[in-house]
DNA sequence: AATAGAAGCAACCGCAAGGTG
DNA sequence: GCACCTTGCGGTTGCTTCTAT
């Protein structure tokens, strides 16, 4: 007896979503949450299958995304975690809030797996690569790999004496973690401090809230430097609402996790910050319910802003990516 | 300016896990 | 335990954009 498909393929859709599809499947999460996927096109009105739909808003349309490139630390939580649990991209992906297991996937793929190589340490095993395979692969990068190993011994030496305060919560965490899964893989050498020398090596520095997106009362107008931002102002001023915070929960989304408090993150370092396993209730870096946030929201439910009409035409992933913040989302999408 | 190749990433596919009757 | 269904996951594909020549 075979499996039954997903979905009858016949005349569904396939490929790039268009906007206009992306405004529906908001509209009907937005209005009846998350249910059946299976039966979410229907209701909708998309040429979809159930599981494209799923897809589509778990790693693209999910209001508690964030967007652009991983932060330095988000990039070395994946490599720490990766070295703990493998290729479980879900599982990784659970300890850095507002990032997709694709998204994650897709990075350890294009970036992370070639720097590491660059630097003769295996992304598999996270162990350093034996001579030959590195002469091989990496002469010009010898010297380079040189002075990494010599950092990793140097700095194992060091970690023995004194660990690292950054790593203890979410080190614990993980570790705990990995131990309930029967942990499979043991890095040998601590990635984080390897990552540590990556970045001075080749990463630029990118300051992290201009990538963690920050999120701030509408009071005081965030700057994230996109034109889309700045054409939402003019556009939020005529209907904000004080009681706007509540507006999605009246529209009973209960699947949503609902953010009353914000948190200033001008004055969040995230280096300490020991939240990130925490994302479930204290998700700093994105107050999703904001004012502005919602304002949004409120537009796509009233789509009959002319104004917008023609950038709805085009589809999303001609755009390009922004950094964006929960204001952004929505009028990056419309 | 044109073109080819590389890189990046959204989306697809198939399988597995978990839930229900 | 079985059959069936839905959801989630990880590997892969293929399109778009970028970069080098």
């Amino acid at each position: 007896m075979g499996r039954q498909p997903c979905c009858d393929k016949v005349g569904l859709k396939k490929g790039p979503w268009t906007a206009e599809e992306d405004k529906k499947l908001i509209n009907f999460i937005l209005t009846n949450g998350q249910c059946c996927w299976r039966a979410v096109p229907k209701l909708a009105g998309l040429l979809r299958c159930g599981k494209s739909c799923r897809l589509r808003w778990t790693n693209y349309l999910r209001p508690d995304l964030k967007r652009g490139l991983l932060s330095e630390y988000e990039e070395k939580m994946v490599i720490d975690l990766h070295a703990q649990l493998g290729n479980r991209w879900s599982k990784i992906a659970s300890h850095l809030p507002g990032r997709t297991d694709n998204e994650i996937k897709n990075h350890w793929n294009t970036h992370i797996k070639k720097k590491l190589k660059k630097m003769g340490i295996d992304p598999i095993t996270h162990k350093l690569l034996s001579n030959e395979q590195t002469q091989t692969q990496q002469q010009p990068m010898e010297q380079e790999k040189h002075q990494q190993q010599c950092f990793l011994i140097e700095h194992e030496n060091e970690k023995n004496k004194e660990p690292l305060k950054q790593e203890t919560s979410f080190e614990s965490s993980t570790i705990n973690e990995a131990k309930e899964e029967q942990q499979i893989m043991t890095p040998l050498f601590d990635s984080m401090e390897i990552v540590n020398e990556l970045y001075k090596e080749e990463h630029p520095i990118i300051k992290q809230n201009a990538i963690l997106a920050p999120c701030v009362p509408s009071s005081s107008s965030t700057t994230t430097s996109s034109s889309i931002s700045s054409s939402s102002n003019s556009n939020s001023n005529s209907n904000s609402n004080s009681n706007s915070s509540n507006f999605l929960e009246d529209l009973l989304l209960h699947d949503f996790e609902w953010s009353h408090n914000y948190v200033d993150n001008n004055n969040i370092n995230i280096e300490n910050n020991n939240n990130y396993n925490n994302n479930s209730n204290n998700n700093i870096n994105m107050a999703l319910w904001d004012d502005e946030f919602i304002r949004s929201w409120d537009f796509v439910l009233n789509d009959d802003d002319s104004d917008k009409k023609q950038v709805l035409d085009a589809p999303l992933n001609q755009y390009p990516k922004v950094i964006m913040d929960s204001e952004s989302w929505a009028y990056g999408l419309f």
